[in-house]
DNA sequence: TCTAGTAGCTGGACTAGACCAAAAGGTAGA
DNA sequence: TCTACCTTTTGGTCTAGTCCAGCTACTAGA
């Protein structure tokens, strides 16, 4: 015996495999039914309907678009975090069109662990750049970069919503030797969650990373939040 | 104007902080109220109540044991899977207890997807074994092995609760080359849910990983489902 | 033709309950 | 002391609604 929101998940499923093989349009524009159409097919209440829809985007079928709908999720970006691709080539080499928004940039004192994780002593500061990056016009990528202030004097405006591992290297002479990856699922909240179209406490992949240059000296730290249907790892040994 | 599920969500976060900093027992064995306790304590409903432990669990900051509770999250195991480290030699690093329990042993045809990374033809079968394993009690990994049958006649039953790694080399002379994983979250459904003690549709941490011999030959495919709050990965660059 | 305002639709959050199955704990009998 | 049974508690699932805020599409006026 089933539960009614493993039925209705179910259902679902099989359409979006069939629509994403090409064999029937079921969704027009890969957005699925509302929520009432759903209650009233499976004659059931919104709390299973959406219980079957929280699962469809755990399992990263489906996303959501804030009080728009939901959609068939695309396929997932493949990511190495330990190559040195940058994002847009990235995204163009798997047919995608990147785009990047910067939404904000400040010179602030910064959190315990970025400066911690930056060796910073004292007052130094560090300039903290938000940006949101895009998929073929959908945000799937939330970062918080913190470079530290000293190292990078007077950043190009005018280049920040390029790839900065191409703006540092032409401008700043930086040579990575080292870099860290910590990743783990996570949730997003507040601006993060509104950015990525996410309700609060929706999971995510977290990803912490710090850049090393010359003789392991710290000068890139980041937070990344990657909207979980966005992205696949791909992590080849050596 | 903070939601109701928020409010409570906040609550429960500072109690847990300050229970993982040792100031203040709140909970006894790491077990948090049971959700109508908390219900009256908000003057709330079970619905906002479970709203607000789900957004915890998603943080990783708590888990739960199928009816009997939530409960704090211990420490993650740190993983680095470019590194060859066993489970075993990796939990004991981290002063974690761990366990491997062997739920079922068959040799089969195989689903479509590992026949393709294994490099089967005709009517050559896999060997599927399909392992549980803990740390310090608590179910941490669902993790399904397939390996090919001719490549390793009469498996040693008698080991298949230990390192596969190490047996694969004192009794198969194996030889590493080349390994790929792939990470994604996901959702967990059916025995893997039950077995790691999660509902149906919860999110957990997918690993599919391919292992190469000799001249690239694949000798091994996994499929592991992690309880995410209980794992972080940690990817060096090179 | 363009634009500003609006009505309707969507998902987000919540109330106030119900029933069930599994787990835990207590109890009586062997 | 051990075991089998039973009661209580727990989370899992669901019903049948409500109210709200943001988005969309339509419409009336400039």
């Amino acid at each position: 015996m089933l539960s009614a929101n493993i039925e209705i998940r179910d259902y679902l499923a099989n359409l979006i495999a069939e629509y994403n093989a090409g064999n029937g349009g079921h969704f027009t524009a890969g957005r699925l039914p509302s929520e009432r159409e759903l209650v009233e097919q499976f004659s059931s209440t919104r709390i299973t309907v959406r219980d079957a829809l929280t699962k469809l985007e755990a399992e990263g079928l489906i996303y959501r678009s804030n009080r728009r709908g939901w959609f068939v999720a695309p396929s997932r970006l493949v990511y190495d975090p330990s190559s040195r691709v940058n994002f847009y080539l990235l995204a163009a080499q798997q047919n995608k069109t990147p785009a990047t928004q910067l939404i904000s940039q400040r010179c602030i004192k910064g959190p315990a662990e970025t400066r911690e994780a930056l060796g910073l002593v004292a007052k130094e500061k560090v300039i903290e750049l938000v940006r949101l990056r895009s998929l073929n016009g959908r945000p799937v990528l939330f970062e918080t970069i913190y470079l530290p202030e000293q190292r990078f004097p007077k950043l190009n405006k005018a280049r920040l919503e390029g790839s900065l591992t191409v703006l540092m290297e032409e401008e700043y002479a930086v040579q990575i030797c080292h870099e860290d990856n910590r990743i783990r699922v996570s949730a997003v909240y507040d601006q993060v969650a509104e950015s990525l179209s996410l309700i609060n406490g929706a999971p995510c992949l977290e990803v912490t990373r710090i850049r090393y240059e010359g003789d392991r000296k710290a000068f890139e730290f980041d937070k990344e939040y990657w909207v979980h249907s966005a992205i696949e790892l791909s992590i080849p040994s050596k």
